[in-house]
RNA sequence: GGGCGCAUAGCUCAGUUGGUUAGAGCGCACGGUUCACAUCCGUGAGGUCGGAGGUUCGAGUCCUCCUGCGCCCACCA
């Protein structure tokens, strides 16, 4: 049936062939019809879409990791359990790789045309827009790839033009004026994230404008006896475009003007004074210019105070014909040292300082960006929120960590109006036509494309050139992948969904706006947890990214690791809400562990099945009878372990998950369980302990693996398939559908018995190594004072026990009038254990070891006394070796009566 | 500037509502190849839990302040 272990783990072998069996027998398939007809409980995540360019990185592994654990874990439990996949179009992101591709053919998208330069960019996502979804599945995902969406097909595009229509006709969409990134030289508009801020050293410029309006009689004047205040700005080219100046209402030096004018000088323009909370007092002079058109702050302040903008630039920052002649036709910079020469001529310019600022750049030319006053469309977005913002308040949707909530709840209670258009030709187009029949003028949304004015019946239709904001249909992927807006036995089955894995930086992006979406489309969240990751970052904390170059392929540490290893490292990494390290210049250091408890695995599961042979074998129940006590204590401990797992993963607390397996597995059945049944596995004495022993380990075993089923699938369904079925028992198809284990009681007895037991190893250990006994030599131990409990662990289990801290005996009696030589310790329980030593190890040269070694540390102990018990010393030395050596002394004194405790014992 | 978080072994981190002796992995030291595994086994060293106060019978855990980092948002014209 199937081939037996190899004798070398290798990954490489058994996980692409698992994969596609899993994949081909259809476990990932999720059926709406055994939720909607036999009522089965369902479970869903749908993935956070990657961009349809991206390639794995690792916080995709990191996320998707997590997402498959909790779906494989639910989907053991038997719930009908939905990994929904897909991609997402990513409008900028996705014409700029399109673009830089054509460039390379020396062509612009202008070149092309929109038509034609959005048929190039679906060419090359549909050659390369599976990509990440191929690479998804080399990690093990349980993805129902039946259902893989990608944002802009034709079902989700519906979807977007339906919700666009919706809330257009409910009023909740409106156009209007805002301020953008614009790169100058792309001619493009960016959105926030391509805009990177840089620290640039600039200067503040100190300008003085000329009071017209009410003047105090303290007021500084210029050489004319014209009264003046001055304003402080880094672009002083802008100062053409300003309407307004503005100061803090509470500024005292300036309340008498508020409400009166200055006068922009070369404009020579009158401006009115307003104020405003906005304006620091602190910073320059307490007066700042107020240029609408071309900053984002001075247009949020115009708009307070209903102040007109004065663009004064083109669309390649150059400056236009709202500015004075001379001016016109210059280059944004010329135009700041035209400006600024021309006001140094006029005596304004009081003072220019070096100032050191951020100022946004474009990503892909970094060439300055120029905010840019323009038209745009917008969502309401304070009704959505409100129902979006109750979900957290009564705990209808959980985040973990919970602070997040805090986070969530912020930004919602400030919401501001989101902005939906982008300047791009890659995504969805906004489905709002103009008419342009001069008497009518219509404007409206629509769900099919129009043939005719609706108003006017002009066939003078224009559609709005623009696209939508990538999120824009991203909000909608709870829904928009289950069929919506039709009512489908998806929508019916699998909404809400479940748990959402995401990064905390899109919390606000992404997270928020699709529970506003559930809210105000489905009338329910999309989703009832989520589950904020950590950010994958290098050893100097930096976040990983393909620019830093700091990155580390996932795919490579599947080839080198194997894709479990690679699982239990990120899911083990996973501490409660917090970043993951990995040192991308060191692999082993962060995989070893991971690929070293594979191959742990795999060499416990060979050892096993060599044992187990091929002979039947019973189920525990059958053998309830003949169970030992070590039998007895790996099934508790096994009970005691699944409900820790368990416990671990409803709290969404990977780490413990993780821990816990791999502490039950390697710490207790491998280190413990399978030495103490050594012993037994081929006794052909006791036929009844073998099997006893026997059904306990395939017991075990296939507990085991279920465990670690989620975290670990390929090398725990490897195994387990080659895991006998117990006599009587049917085996299930695959660990992939194999069911959760369930709690079947603790046994405390056998776990304290154990407890002392495995004290007891380990204290002749100890004094073994401690005194040097050679490993080759077996010694009798004496016991006296033990409880009831090790006395009979030590009667059930003596054969094993004697072989694992090699010793022929542990006897009875106490160490005899001191006439004994020999090593001495006490256990917790209060048992006196004695190691008598003559004869096996050469006491004398021991005692001579121990007394010189003795000797040594009380020489060291007398100079570090000395030292401290000289004034001198402690009066002039430093404070912190005095520390060092107080610390030193305290250290010297512990070995010191260690040494003598033991050189009493020999005698 | 506003908000949030972190500080525990040489390194990376656990430590659940306060409660026996603060744990793990890696690294380090010593000893081990008897046939599951040297990607292994055994043993050990190493911690005033960032600092200072406070609450308490009891504080790594709760409160206040300080110091040093990190992140998010808004960015000072």
């Amino acid at each position: 049936m199937t081939e037996p272990l190899s004798a070398q783990y290798d990954p490489a072998a058994i996980e692409a062939p698992l994969y596609r069996e899993w994949e081909e027998r259809g476990y990932f398939h999720a059926d709406a019809e055994r939720v909607n007809a036999e009522g089965r409980d369902p479970y869903v995540i749908v993935i956070p879409p990657p961009n349809v360019t991206s390639v794995l990185h690792m916080g995709h592994g990191l996320n998707n990791t997590i997402q498959d654990v909790l779906t494989r874990w639910r989907r053991m439990q038997g719930r009908e359990a939905l990994y929904l996949p897909g991609t997402d179009h990513a409008g900028i992101a996705t014409q700029n790789v399109v673009e830089r591709l054509i460039a390379g053919e020396g062509l612009t998208r202008d070149d092309l045309g929109r038509e034609q330069f959005v048929e190039r960019v679906w060419d090359f996502v549909d050659r390369t827009g599976t990509t990440i979804l191929e690479q998804l599945r080399s990690i093990g995902c349980s993805c129902d790839w039946t259902r893989t969406r990608f944002t802009l097909e034709p079902d989700l595009s519906r979807a977007v033009r339906e919700v666009f229509v919706r809330l257009y006709e409910k009023d909740l969409i409106y156009r209007g004026n805002y301020i953008i990134n614009w790169c100058p030289r792309c001619l493009t508009a960016l959105s926030d994230e391509e805009a990177e801020p840089e620290e640039t050293a600039g200067r503040l410029y100190h300008i003085r404008y000329p009071v017209t309006g009410t003047v105090s009689s303290d007021m500084p004047r210029l050489p004319d006896g014209r009264p003046f205040i001055t304003v402080a700005t880094t672009r002083p080219e802008t100062m053409l475009g300003d309407t307004a100046v503005a100061v803090h209402p509470a500024d005292e030096r300036y309340t008498g003007m508020i409400g009166g004018r200055v006068m922009l000088p070369l404009a020579d323009r009158e401006l009115p004074v307003v104020a405003d909370d906005y304006v620091d007092p602190e910073f320059g002079s307490g007066v700042v210019k107020i240029t609408p058109a071309h900053d984002p702050n001075d247009f949020e302040l115009a708009r307070r105070h209903d102040i007109p903008s004065v663009n004064v630039m083109t669309p390649d920052a150059a400056m236009n014909d709202s500015v004075p002649e001379r001016f016109r036709g210059l280059d944004r910079f010329d135009a700041r040292r035209a400006v600024v020469a021309e006001l140094e001529e006029l005596g304004l310019l009081e003072r220019v300082e070096e100032h050191v600022h951020s100022v946004p750049h474009c990503y892909r030319c970094h060439t300055v960006v120029e905010p840019r006053l323009s038209e745009q469309w917008f969502v309401r977005m304070k009704p959505l929120a409100e129902p979006a913002l109750a979900a957290s308040r009564n705990g209808r949707v959980r985040f973990t960590p919970d602070r997040w909530t805090k986070v969530y709840d912020q930004w919602l209670e400030n919401i501001r109006d989101w902005c939906i258009s982008r300047q791009l030709w890659w995504g969805h187009r906004i489905p709002v036509w103009y008419c342009r029949n001069p008497g009518c003028g219509h404007v409206m949304a629509l769900r099919e494309d129009p043939t005719s004015c609706p108003r006017c019946g002009g066939s003078e239709l224009e559609q709005d050139p623009d696209v939508l904001d990538t999120w824009f249909s991203s909000w909608l992927w709870p829904f928009s992948t289950l069929g919506w807006p039709d009512e489908t036995a998806d929508l019916k089955a699998f909404y809400p969904t479940h748990s959402l894995v995401t990064a905390p930086e899109i919390l606000f992006f992404w997270v928020a706006r699709m529970i506003m979406a559930g809210y105000e489309f489905m009338g329910d969240a999309p989703f009832t947890d989520v589950y904020l990751t950590g950010t994958v970052r290098d050893t100097q904390g930096r976040k990983m990214s393909k620019s830093l170059g700091n990155g580390i392929d996932p795919l490579e540490v599947v080839s080198l690791y194997g894709a479990d290893a690679l699982r239990y490292t990120v899911i083990s990494s996973v501490g409660f809400g917090t970043d993951v390290y990995m040192d991308p210049d060191n692999l082993d250091a962060s995989f070893g562990p991971g690929r070293n408890f594979c191959n742990k695995i795999w060499n416990a599961g060979r050892f096993a099945l060599m044992n187990l042979g091929d002979e039947p074998v019973q189920t525990v129940d059958a053998v309830a009878a003949d169970l030992e006590l070590a039998d007895r204590w790996i099934l508790s401990r096994l009970d005691a372990a699944s409900a820790d797992v368990t416990r671990s993963l409803e709290a969404f607390r990977f780490h413990e998950a993780a821990e816990g397996g791999y502490h039950f597995f390697w710490g207790e059945l491998a280190d413990w369980y399978l030495e103490l049944i050594k012993p037994r596995m081929q006794d052909r004495e006791n036929a009844a302990s073998r099997e006893a022993a026997k059904a306990t380990l395939v017991h075990v075993l296939d507990g085991a693996m279920r465990l670690l089923h989620p975290i670990m699938p390929f090398i725990t369904e490897a195994l387990w398939q080659r895991l006998p079925a117990p006599a009587g028992t049917a085996k299930e198809e695959s660990l992939v559908i194999g069911h959760w284990p369930l709690s079947s009681g603790r046994d405390e007895e056998a776990e304290a018995s154990m407890n002392a037991l495995m004290e007891l190893i380990g204290a002749i250990r100890t004094l073994r190594s401690e005194y040097n006994v050679p490993a080759g030599s077996r010694i009798d131990v004496r016991l006296t004072g033990q409880g009831a409990a090790l006395q009979g662990a030590l009667a059930a289990e003596a054969r094993a026990v004697h072989r694992m801290c090699r010793v022929d005996a542990i006897r009875e009696s106490a160490r005899e009038g001191g006439g004994d030589v020999g090593a001495h310790a006490v256990l917790r329980n209060g048992a006196d254990l004695f190691l008598p030593l003559a004869g096996i190890i050469d006491v004398e040269q021991e005692r001579q070891r121990l007394g010189r070694e003795l000797e040594r540390i009380e020489g060291q102990l007398r100079g570090t006394e000395a030292r401290l018990g000289s004034d001198k010393f402690t009066a002039r030395a430093p404070a912190d070796i005095v520390a060092r050596e107080r610390e030193k002394a305290e250290s010297l004194r512990d070995q010191r009566s260690r040494l003598a405790a033991k050189l009493q014992g020999l005698g």
